[in-house]
DNA sequence: TTCATGGACATTGTATACAGTATCCGTTCA
DNA sequence: TGAACGGATACTGTATACAATGTCCATGAA
């Protein structure tokens, strides 16, 4: 594919270097249509058809598929393929209890660290969402959201931490999904709370907060309703 | 390979069932590698090598890479291959920090839990470390070592949390490595503290005793000698 | 009717082939 | 001497082919 105009576009022969091997988008895109819910838990993954659906072979799909599995996010058994992971109940919970410990260590190490600079986009971005959420606009506060936790994350300066964070974010399945405003202003407020802590450099309120914060957002949400899609999907 | 009788040994063709597909065979036998130092780190991992090695094709021995590569065992440059991960100072720190905030958060489930049965385990194992101290037994003790933290994972009944704290162990690389036996004597003596604070059904104290055991067992260990093999290794 | 049998079909597992890109090294020219 | 060029070589990326296994349904006997 796209060999289309290769006579005529000399152009001196690009290395590389730009495109990314076939397999990391196939990954990228398997994974966002999973987060997006385009794939439902539960769904079959067969290998042909997601192959031909991004027009490569089933090469680099096969790798994409390792990678994901390794995420959490599909699960393989040997010889029988790979579906959508979907939670239990009972691994939901494990994990909002293991992604609160995580924040609480991010915000822990933030206000230890106590960056003046990332405190000053914190803040930025606090008080847009106030904005955002005076003017009920729901989508600009759920990118909002992301971007006060990408911030946070950085804040505390772990690398190690903020890529787990972000994995099992991912696992635990979309994270604002027709809450209402109520929660928003809720949740937002929260948000206040834990960077007046981290400003006043007080590292176990801070964890403390952030903790909570995690676990009262996955308790707000109905409860992950483990919906196998063991019947037909198309 | 292995088809050297396939003529005279007739058998039922067992159906498949039991063999685990190669690449999971191959992704174990490399991470054991990696993991027992046969493998260094900054070591090249060139697929052709390995597949003939291990009498495969390359195929499986790319997905095993896949999966290492999630596991943050090796690290793979695009179009450059493979390389097994080697540990800077700053990322062991980060890994160990990450790690002791897991390994609190688990002994403070355990604790919440208090399973009694999990505990007369612990307290085996406890004693069995002791005597293997007395008579200056290290390698059993290494073991028992090991045996300790599964039943503490076990304890704290989130399989989501085993799995994490078990990864970023792998990635933290070899645990005890000539360490002497008055470094075996402090760790076990804090084994035998968190156990207490445990049975005793003091979360927060178990919490920060595991903490500062894993911060301790760090910072006794050399500073990881971040030694890339970029010269020639065989 | 119900359960076992068997074979067609769908899908995964593995090998092989080839294409494209990096790397190394000798050559040439300034 | 040293830097640019160019080609051989080693390796990764991707596609295709085939083998092996699982799944499903029709068939037939109890």
């Amino acid at each position: 594919m796209a060999d289309s105009d290769s006579l005529t576009q000399v152009r001196p022969r690009r290395i590389g270097a730009d495109h990314a091997p076939l397999r990391d988008k196939v990954a990228e895109e398997i994974r966002a249509a999973i987060l997006s819910g385009q794939f439902k838990p539960g769904e079959r993954l067969v290998e042909d058809r997601l192959a031909e659906e991004f027009g490569v072979s089933r090469n680099p799909v096969r790798e994409a598929m390792r990678t994901l599995a390794s995420e959490g996010l599909i699960e393989v058994t040997a010889r029988r393929g790979a579906v959508v992971a979907s939670l239990s109940p009972q691994e939901a919970e494990e994990l909002l209890e293991v992604r609160a410990t995580l924040e609480g260590a991010n915000a822990r190490l933030a206000a230890r660290r106590h960056d003046p600079e990332v405190l000053e986009q914190l803040k930025s971005v606090l008080i847009r969402g106030n904005a955002a959420i005076e003017a009920a606009r729901l989508a600009e506060l759920s990118d909002l959201n992301i971007a006060f936790h990408d911030h946070l994350a950085r804040a505390g300066r772990n690398r190690v931490l903020v890529d787990l964070m972000k994995t099992l974010r991912d696992r635990s399945g979309p994270l604002f999904q027709g809450v209402g405003i109520e929660f928003a202003r809720e949740s937002w407020a929260e948000h206040a709370s834990i960077l007046r802590a981290v400003i006043a450099g007080d590292p176990e309120l801070a964890s403390m907060l952030a903790y909570r914060h995690v676990l009262n957002a996955g308790a707000r949400r109905p409860p992950a309703a483990a919906e196998d899609a063991t019947s037909p999907q198309e």
